[in-house]
DNA sequence: TATTGTTATACTCTATAACTATA
DNA sequence: TATAGTTATAGAGTATAACAATA
């Protein structure tokens, strides 16, 4: 009577998460990106510029380590770095057009290869279960 | 029009599930245990007795990592650990009653605290929601 | 020779502290 | 003095290699 009738969610939840990271790292290193260059530059998808900080704080990363990550994506000419002329210890970070058009491929290459997960899904299951997923992702990113 | 109409399933899967972890974590050492113990002491509840390679292999851990675990429970009382008079390289490995009890009150504790996160969503999203999660954990599980 | 459990070692990842340059 | 960015250091977590006992 005190047995568990569903495994706990973390259990499920957590290594799902790691499968699918691990899953998605041969499609990133195609598109020549490690998961912290893709994560940087889907953070900076949404604004047009971003000190190091806002965009470390954005995608909830310590500010030291995404330093090694810009020098990278802009050796490769993915991101702009200046400092910001009314701030000059600020950097202003910003996308390229070929950051986007990267970022862009490797997302619809990630999400190509996650919707082939989800067709173990009936078609109406799917909609539930990406909507409680935004659902509950966004409750805990708000805190 | 290539702008993505979601978030990567793996960009909401992976922090939600470190966040859960994380949010669980309170609730173990209340009872005591550690991520690592609680896991063993689930990995432990399905079968009688396991070899160590067995069981690490069984919970997706290297079998040199469970060892400070399995010393740790041992000193607590919560599994028993004898050498297999069979194989006496092999150590049987099972749960004391103490151990069951703890497994299946710590179990219940985190449970309880994810069915408060599940309130969100509506009675027939979380039914809908844990069966799809079921059906996704259990395909990167089986590989 | 192969395998179980163990210990020792190395490696990766992350966080903390210390430094510089601007403000 | 406070902050942005950077570098150097230290710590935790993990994997790899080497070992003793047994088969």
């Amino acid at each position: 009577m005190s047995e568990a009738k569903r495994p706990d969610l973390a259990a499920m939840l957590a290594p799902l998460g790691r499968a699918l990271v691990a899953a998605e790292l041969p499609v990133l290193e195609r598109n020549g990106l490690t998961m912290w260059g893709y994560v940087v530059l889907l953070g900076l998808g949404d604004e047009p510029v971003y000190t190091q900080s806002a965009l470390a704080k954005a995608i909830r990363a310590d500010k030291t380590r995404i330093i090694g990550v810009l020098d990278e994506l802009q050796r490769r000419g993915l991101i702009h770095r200046a400092p910001d002329p009314a701030d000059r210890r600020a950097h202003l970070v910003s996308l390229t057009p070929d950051g986007r058009t990267t970022r862009e491929r490797a997302q619809r290459e990630i999400q190509e290869q996650e919707d082939q997960l989800l067709t173990h899904l009936s078609a109406a299951d799917r909609r539930v279960f990406l909507r409680a997923l935004q659902t509950l992702a966004a409750l805990t990113a708000e805190q």
